[in-house]
RNA sequence: GCGUCGAUGGUAGAGUGGUCAAAUACGACACGCUGUAAACGUGUUGCCUUCGGGCUUCGGGGGUUCGAAUCCCUCUCGACGCA
């Protein structure tokens, strides 16, 4: 049996991932299932770029606005429901295209990888987080003496993460992959650095125009914490247009840094005429 | 014009005779990542190097000293105060 297509369109932030995805999805009947980490939560619309009802042009978007913005949501949910939503639109007989920037949640899906089916312990987090790193490494070696060995010793949020895994199955599983059910064709989407540069600054001047602070003030009312706001990303923490830029580049950066260890990508700069060569490949 | 204070690496900012190529933070660059991922972490960040070191730096110039980012003189610029 042939593998169903799913499409993946990625890249770095402000390539127009986005409207790639909606063009794509009209010409070949598919629906889109966004990969993007924040845009997940209710309410965070301006701060992360979040396609308006109006660009979805009648396209079916999924996993956008499924939680609200004080529970956390993570890889392996995300896995989990995108997985859901793959199996719903091919049976649907429509092609699923997987659309954003967060590079894991992209590789949760592609990659096949199995997580440890160990829910975050956030009584135990609150624990280990007051202890050195020395410490938590103390503790796993006595757990999992081969994590241990492997682990960035210095990251206390994967000591905290293989010592709470550790805890419930013995020890950290070895890393497991199935292989993919599905055909994935990987498009990725750059701009050439003084474009994306100008790109971005056009973004962050519109997203303040378009009432940014007003939204972080309507996230506050809903008893948003400023410590949960900052976690959303540096836009929701007293924003400014020169750190918004800044961090956007930076941003942009860190995905590439992802993106570019994964060979099967194939690259187009989104500054150029690309819709029709793209077309051609799928 | 007089007086006081100040001038440090890409930026902010410590250092006030040797342990200073100069803390720390940010930025920049490189890299990692398996349930927080716009998160979290690591390395490099004056120049050269056979990786042992070598060389030139703390506004400019001059001096004191075995030794100066640190003390003195002077110039330039800036802030404040008095005229």
């Amino acid at each position: 049996m042939q593998k169903e297509k799913i499409i993946i369109i990625l890249g770095q932030t402000a390539t127009g991932k986005s409207n790639l995805a909606v063009k794509i999805a009209k010409k070949i009947n598919g629906e889109i299932i966004s990969a993007d980490s924040r845009q997940v939560y209710v309410g965070l619309d301006i701060g992360t770029g979040k396609i308006t009802q109006k660009e979805m042009k009648g396209i079916p978007h999924h996993l956008i606005d499924i939680v609200k913005p004080k529970n956390k949501f993570t890889v392996a949910e995300y896995k989990k429901l995108a997985e859901e939503k793959i199996k719903e639109i091919i049976s649907r007989d429509k092609t699923p295209i997987i659309c954003g920037g967060t590079g894991f949640y992209i590789d949760a899906i592609t990659k096949g990888v199995i997580f440890p089916k160990v829910p975050p312990n956030s009584k135990l987090r609150k624990i280990l987080e007051k202890k050195s790193t020395e410490q938590l490494l103390k503790i796993l070696k006595k757990l999992d003496p081969t994590r241990a060995k492997n682990i960035d010793s210095k990251n206390k949020v994967r000591l905290i993460r293989a010592i709470e895994i550790a805890k419930a199955l013995g020890k950290v599983p070895k890393i497991t992959a199935v292989k993919p059910l599905y055909k994935f064709i990987k498009i990725g989407l750059y701009l050439p650095q003084d474009k994306l540069k100008k790109k971005v600054e056009k973004r962050v001047k519109k997203m303040f125009t378009d009432g940014l602070l007003n939204e972080i003030k309507k996230l506050k009312k809903a008893s948003i914490s400023q410590k949960r706001l900052s976690e959303l990303g540096f836009e929701y923490n007293n924003p400014t247009y020169e750190k918004v830029v800044r961090g956007t580049l930076q941003y942009a950066k860190h995905q590439m840094q992802w993106f570019k260890r994964d060979k099967e990508i194939k690259w187009f700069d989104a500054s150029k005429k690309i819709f029709d060569i793209i077309m051609m490949k799928l």
